[in-house]
DNA sequence: CATGAATGAGAATTCATTCAT
DNA sequence: AATGAATGAATTCTCATTCAT
């Protein structure tokens, strides 16, 4: 019937994603996506053991390039107190960001808006939580190197700009219809708020 | 069997806030909320039309409060163009803000996590719009009064920044563990931070 | 369409035990307990919870006999040492049961062959279990009453014993052909057999 | 990737034996006896028919050493009028028994408790069946032997006495734990009531 | 205002087996 | 002898909602 033989699991795995874009991980059902995918539903489960193996294989490519690039930034050489306050810097991270933003949107958005129900629901917060604890550590470090200057910050502040981080990379992701122009003139305008604003809040 | 008669409606509304806060409004399940109630099934269409109705119900005094500040905030006399820049201002609408929130976590919460499925789902993204235009209005005749002051500020940033106001609500909103001082700390950190962050965007 | 209205769940008692006669409490169909009920399979859950307490519905009556009867025979007044060895007291507890077998004979069907995967599957091997105790509790007093008689019978034995009667109930309740009168043989000759070998064991 | 290349057979049909054990014939999976077999699943197919065949295969070696010891006990040299009362003679026919149970005791599990939805699942019966008109044959020639004998044993009485038989190689079978003295113990003890009951019945 | 019965579509997953290679 | 894909029917149970009374 079908033309296609052995490329069932990517045209499972293209279809899936597409449903759970469009109906979220949850409300996705496998019988809409053997129907779609032109597969027989039980034939689905000699590809993928549930559904949330799917969302998963989905989303394997965007986690590891996601955590690779969080290793990266948290590399020893790369740890450098001027994380916050020094644009060049910032732009160097944020530009990381983007590159990531562009290869793996879709996945992005799944994993910040329609993962609920899968095993990576919590995903979000846990990184929120791991950047906090990040940045926890930078003031700490800050402290022991420039006394002179304010690391007092409220531990839920750092969390608060950790979600925001998060936060941010959801509304590029949601607007595929942004130039890159005009994220290029977000990223100036944040960097300059973001940078005047840390830069107030240490030298109190 | 039971005591009570006409507060049936009360208690549908009670439970199904709690189960709306527990599984989420598409989880929910009415017969559960029936069960917990001790009202027969059927019987809760007597009170509302469908599910969605309850929602709405359950969410109409924060959504009234909600309406109310934005229109107060926006009011002629209110208009003011220190809003971005003025701290004491800031602080007057921050503090509606958390009165608003002490009042209303638990709505909040569902409002901003747990309405998916129901005709609020779009809220947060309805009101950041309004935010965003609103943001765009006040740059407007800023630029007007003030031509000397940079306030080309792309759509997308004013865009993302209300969308962090909603991220704020709901950081708040999520940690009930959160003391008052905390708070406050973080009221004043980040007022610090995005007051500085705006006068450096406008002088420019 | 259906012109019986009210009966719904004895339809369905009776077809589900009919079906898990004929197929067993697993293989038993919901399906086609709703399709042979005239009832909509998911209103099935309106009067039942799952499958499983469709069974112990059906069971409940002879369960309840059941224990009744256990109970009368193992209370304080009718505890008496001949148990074993006076067949006229063999004589009034066989009859009893017969009763029981008379009344319930597709219930106990159910119970001992066709219950596996429900929550009674491990009905007989309990009651089993209970009898032997009472057993070795007999022969406990027995032991203490009549010193010179043997009481030292092995725990299995009396396990095996109990096994039987239960094998028994199986085999009566099996041949639904019996006659009366070829019940009454077989319960004159087991009572002379089992008399006999008691007498015998506990003699040594 | 494995080592064994044709033992394949042989390791299926010892992980579908533990399978059959653990889950009972019907809810045995072929995929699980598959996976835990090394061996794919539809290249099971080429060693064995269906999964009955696999049962049966099981099975064959403890169905021929007991249709074997039936076949000796019924032989011409060995019919003899004191099967029930000669406890010599029970005694040897109950350790050829013992010795087949020891041997197959994982497999006369499966075959008295876990063969429902195979072709072997009316074993039991049909071989209480068997019993009982060897059974039925032994009385008759008694009561042309010895007329004085009271030889009128009512056919479910002996349908009986074979499910009993059947019914103690599955309490030995089941309990694993039983030390040969213990199982020794039974006997004697069995025999012992089963000789005096046999005597008692005939001599009416 | 309340009840309980009914509905019909929907969910994910499992099954033994077959087929083409 | 072995693989992996495919099949098609089956499973129990849940859902929001409606209807007749």
């Amino acid at each position: 019937m079908q033309i296609q033989k052995e490329d069932s699991k990517e045209r499972i795995l293209k279809v899936a994603k597409e449903e759970f874009l469009i109906k979220g991980f949850k409300d996705a059902s496998m019988r809409v996506i053997a129907k779609k995918s032109g597969v027989g539903l039980s034939n689905i489960y000699n590809y993928f053991r549930n559904k949330d193996e799917i969302f998963c294989e989905v989303m394997s490519s965007v986690l590891a390039a996601f955590r690779k690039m969080v290793d990266d930034h948290n590399a020893p050489e790369h740890i450098n107190l001027n994380v916050f306050t020094n644009s060049d810097f910032q732009h160097i991270m944020i530009n990381d960001f983007l590159g990531l933003i562009n290869k793996y949107r879709q996945e992005l958005k799944l994993l910040l808006f329609y993962s609920h129900g899968s095993s990576l629901e919590n995903f979000k917060e846990e990184f929120i939580q791991e950047s906090t604890e990040t940045g926890k550590a930078y003031l700490q470090k800050m402290k022991e190197k420039y006394p002179h200057l304010n690391s007092n910050i409220s531990p839920f502040f750092i969390h608060t700009i950790s979600s925001m981080w998060m936060n941010i990379i959801g509304e590029v992701v949601t607007h595929d219809e942004l130039l890159d122009s005009e994220i290029e003139d977000f990223v100036r305008e944040y960097i300059a708020f973001s940078t005047a604003g840390w830069k107030r809040l240490m030298k109190a």
